[in-house]
Parts: structure tokens; C-alpha cells; sequence
DNA sequence: TACAATACGATATAAAGTTATCGATTTTCT
DNA sequence: AGAAAATCGATAACTTTATATCGTATTGTA
């Protein structure tokens, strides 16, 4: 009984929600499973049974109600007000991040960055970029809960931890170290914990390479004989 | 019989390399497998079966060598030269991977990026940046297999198709578009595949804050009581 | 030389997640 | 109005992935 949410689904849910709006937008009213599984890359009955987990009930014939639909996800996923995050470490990839406008279009705004380099710091940016030894204070004061670190290797898990002593909740980490909470946390009654996200890109593009190398030599998931 | 690698396991195989690439130049030898699963995030039982499922053992008491480990793992991933991919779409985050310096560290070298915009095509940088319709003549005559997709989302699938009909077998998805080969192996005969792997940014932090809501509404995974 | 400690290896068990099946219901077409 | 088609909903089966247990071998120490 009660099913659980559990992560594949989660994202599957977001998913669902921004091809639902874009729907809305285009003045749909109704939505069937299988063009909805179509969208997000799944199948109808995942969608069905993602739906049934979070309550959500379709019209036997008609398919969903998109409006419902929406209502619901938003509910379960969280408030959508902006969701305010810090970025980390303003070089190659961190200031790719400054810049790019389709957080805003998603309801995610980043409302500063932070770097050790003199020549990166820029107050009075549209995205105001600030020293390192600022973040702390800055987290607390403004409820900072997620960060995206994109600092040098070396220095990942040193930032990482005062981030996470300064209050910070989830870190989408594109160092390529493996950040664990743990290290963060060795104190006795340490209740702080913090999800991490990884985003390699060297690994995806290995993997991608091993995958296709592996399709030549026809093995693996297919055609076993 | 016959243990199966399947993805999750690929990924932390490539995970073990490069652990063990650092390793080594640090002068180690051995290694057990409790502190490789630290390193990658894993537990020793996940480790000693990924091992096993490749064919390698380790000394009863002694942990595993690092270096037939390294010539194993790169036996089982694939023969290592560079692997050449291109970017396409030179806007924000496609020139952020352009002046990506880790690539090379990992073995990674773009070789070129495209675009459609004038003022980004700069057939005489570094690595050059050349207009879209010379994709597939690229493509064709360098024999480039991967490339990484940072398009606006407008013309994600229809420059994927392209993509694919040129010879791309592999794509690092960044754009938000759920891209489907099947859309680009309409026709009868066609043996292309790709592989797609995605890097949705917004998503990633989207999920952060609902795993921290949910965390702090104590659910989930952990305490079910 | 014998015993204790440790870490591997393999099998078995469990948990998670996806797909398949089947009945029910509503809509549409004749 | 009646029959057929289509899609939802729930359970069950199956596949995939991770964990746990236990035996074994090796090394170090007494």
C-alpha cells in the first residue's frame, strides 16, 4: 500500500509538468498517456502509474485534464515561487551559468556567484559576483537552500563543506569530485545533510562513446544471441 | 551465468579509472575495495562484483593492483585515444564547452563547434567554429561519431535529424527537448541509432529542492516510521 | 607453526522499478 | 440505441540492480 515517490519518478514528474504547460500554452484542454510518455521519453503505463501514485485520476475514455494535471504536479513537487540558488565558482562553467536565461524561464534565479579571483569580482553585475569569504553571510541572510559548484577539482571538497556549514542544502556539483556530506559532517550531533547532484560531462561523453562502441560490436540489451 | 554490465555499472567503471589514474600517479600501488567505493560513492560489495563481472581478481588479502586494474578497465571501456567530438550550437554553454580545459585532461578534444550565427563562426581559432551546413561534410570526412547538442530548444530536433543523417551515433543532449531517433529513422531501411544522453541543468536543480522540501518534511527513503 | 584478523568471491536474497495483463467505462459511429 | 473502439486503473509478473551472508585464502603475529 502507498506507493512510493521515488527519484526516477520525481524527475519524470517535472518532466511531465513543462511539457504540460507549453500544452496549456497552446490552448490544449485534454492529454492522453501515451502522448505524454511520447513527450517525456516513457510509456503509457509509467505515465498511468505515475499518475495513479500521486493521486491523480483520468477520465476513463477522455484521457487527463491538463489544468488538473498542472494543479496537481505543482502541488506535489512544491511551491513554484522563483526558486533562488547561488553559483559557486565563476569560470568557464560557472559563468555559463550567470548567463543563461533559460533558468528564468523555468522559475530558477540565480542571485549571485561566488569566486576567489580578484579580477572575477563584480558587485554591481546584473548577477553580482562576490568573494568567496562573503558566502556564508550571504547564505544566511538571504535563506540560500541550493547551490551549483563549479570550482577547480582541487578545491571542490573545501568549498563544498563551508558551503554546506553555511546552510546550504543541495549542491549540483560539476567538479568531477565525489562529494559526500559525510566528510561535511564528522562533528558528533551534525544534523546538516546535503543532496548532491552530479553533472560530468567527461564521464557522459565516455560512457556515450563506450555505448556506440559496444552497439558496433552488437551486444549488450539486444539480441543477446 | 554470464554476468551482464549494464549502465549504472559502466558508469562506475569509468568512475574506478580515473580514481585509479589519480592513484597511481600518486605512487599506489594497491587498493581495496572499500576505499574505491569511498572514492566513487559506493560500498565495497558493489565494487568486488563490478570487478568480478569484468574478470578481475584481487589478492585474497591484498586489495587489487592499480595497474592491472587500470589495463583492465581500459580494455573493457574502450581502446583510450582522444576521442574527437564536436559541439554544436556556440551560444552560451556550447562555448563554455568550447574552453572546457578538463576535456583534455580526460582524453576528450572537441574539434570543432557550429553555429548558424555570423559573429560566432571563426574558422581560425583554436578550435574552429564553422557554419552549420558544413556539418555533415565535417562529420563525413573526420569521422566524428559524438557531439554535444546546446541548441535552442526551438531547433533541437530538427538539427539532431541532421545530425544523426550525417552519422552522429552519439549525442550529449543539452537543450530540453526529449530528442527521439526514431524521429530521424522514419524511413524504411534506416539502421541508424544514437544514443542520447541528457544534461538538463533546470531539472537537476528543480529536483534539489523538492529532495530538500521532502527531507525536511521527513519522508522518503529514510524513516519510513 | 598455529591462530587471529582481514578482505576477497560467489551465491543467494531482497528491493526497486518497469512492463504486461485484464477488466471497466465512456465516447463515438452507424 | 446498440455495438465497437479506445483508454484508464489496478494488480501481478518480471527484469534489473543492490545488499547480505558465508566460506576461503593470505598475511601478520605470537
Amino acid at each position: 500500500m502507498e506507493e512510493k515517490i521515488h527519484r526516477p519518478m520525481v524527475l519524470r514528474l517535472a518532466r511531465y509538468l513543462r511539457v504540460l504547460q507549453k500544452l496549456k500554452g497552446l490552448g490544449f484542454v485534454k492529454v492522453f498517456s501515451n502522448n505524454l510518455g511520447d513527450a517525456i521519453g516513457a510509456t503509457p503505463a509509467v505515465v498511468r502509474k505515475d499518475f495513479s501514485v500521486i493521486g491523480i485520476s483520468g477520465n476513463k475514455r477522455g484521457g487527463y485534464l491538463i489544468d488538473a494535471l498542472i494543479d496537481r504536479l505543482i502541488e506535489v513537487l512544491g511551491k513554484k515561487e522563483t526558486e533562488r540558488i547561488i553559483v559557486v565558482g565563476c569560470g568557464r562553467i560557472g559563468s555559463a551559468l550567470l548567463d543563461y536565461r533559460e533558468f528564468i524561464r523555468e522559475g530558477i534565479r540565480i542571485v549571485a556567484g561566488f569566486d576567489v579571483a580578484e579580477e572575477r569580482i563584480a558587485p554591481e553585475a546584473r548577477i553580482p559576483v562576490l568573494p568567496l569569504g562573503e558566502l556564508p553571510g550571504f547564505v544566511a541572510k538571504e535563506e540560500i537552500e541550493v547551490a551549483a559548484l563549479a570550482v577547480p577539482d582541487q578545491v571542490a571538497t573545501s568549498v563544498f563543506e563551508m558551503m554546506v556549514d553555511a546552510g546550504i542544502r543541495g549542491v549540483l556539483n560539476f567538479t568531477s569530485v565525489e562529494l559526500k556530506c559525510a566528510a561535511a559532517c564528522d562533528e558528533e550531533g551534525c544534523q546538516q545533510e546535503c543532496t548532491v547532484h552530479n553533472v560530468n560531462i567527461g564521464l557522459e561523453i565516455e560512457n556515450l562513446f563506450y555505448l556506440i562502441r559496444l552497439k558496433r560490436s552488437s551486444a549488450i540489451t539486444e539480441s543477446v544471441e
